[in-house]
DNA sequence: CATATTTATATCGTTCACGATGCAAAAATA
DNA sequence: TATTTTTGCATCGTGAACGATATAAATATG
């Protein structure tokens, strides 16, 4: 079988890519009555951890490039869920910190993770496999991420 | 702890969407070179399994939309990978069909895979760890694959 | 101190994803 | 057969991703 590897079910990378794709879709529910996108979301996420964070530590965060973030983060700014400004102490730095609306949001967000959930226990029967899932994923994200991305 | 489920890292979804990102990223060396993307890539998997195939049947066994398929086998067609020409029992469909240079890559793509895996064999240590990930992607992608493209 | 390099961010172009919508052909139904 | 519904594909608009490149500020080096 000379083009086994070339099938397409034997394709670690193709259910990655789905099973991503698929998840995020099943946010879509939950973050399009907020007013969100899913990398928005994430964004949300790293600054209600910790608010005023300049682009490049949220871009870390995210793993992402900040010529990702730069555009995702002025079109939060424009719907108004954050503001950037520029650093006192390094002026090449934006700051970005979350408006009122954009704190406001993790009351609405806060159910989420739990209705997701749910649903996909209805449909998958057990929640616990895929908590098996992370540290493999947590592995081969760090083995791909060595790409070094500057800050 | 209120927030608890709000953290970056206990979201599965967010391993999932970066591990999907980096090893799609991780072809790009390979497929660069051919002149080709990870998606369009794809494509091709389903192609050179079986030549000819309606632009539907190729969505449903990528399990994207029609309306993402399309576009990107216009722009394969465009750079020569494919012909689409209309179907004769159903005039509605679109059979699409690989050119010689479509057909050819396949040889050049051949060990892509084994570099591949050779390459993150060395960042992760295993690669039998990684195989334990597909019965539970499987899984997750079944239970959430159900909106049922049309076709 | 002057120059070179690095860093933080931004811009641009291309290619996905995907929701919404349109349209014509086929199939189902009246 | 006439009409409705479904199906297969396409188009449009928006928002990511990401490679390449630009720019100014900070830092390192001469």
């Amino acid at each position: 079988m000379e083009y086994e590897q070339l099938k397409l079910n034997n394709q670690l990378c193709f259910r990655l890519y789905t099973a991503a794709r698929l998840t995020v879709g099943a946010y879509h529910p939950y973050l399009n009555p907020l007013g969100i996108t899913y990398p928005q979301y994430l964004v949300l996420l790293v600054l209600w951890e910790q608010d005023k964070q300049p682009v490049c530590d949220i871009a870390k965060r995210l793993m992402l490039d900040t010529n990702t973030v730069t555009p995702l983060l002025q079109r939060m700014e424009k719907s108004g869920l954050l503001q950037r400004t520029k650093g006192k102490t390094d002026t090449r730095q934006r700051i970005v910190s979350l408006t009122e609306k954009g704190t406001a949001l993790r009351e609405q967000a806060k159910h989420i993770l739990e209705c997701l959930s749910a649903n996909i226990l209805e449909k998958m029967g057990s929640l616990e496999e895929l908590a098996t899932l992370v540290p493999t994923l947590d592995k081969l994200i760090e083995g791909l991420s060595e790409r070094h991305i500057g800050c």
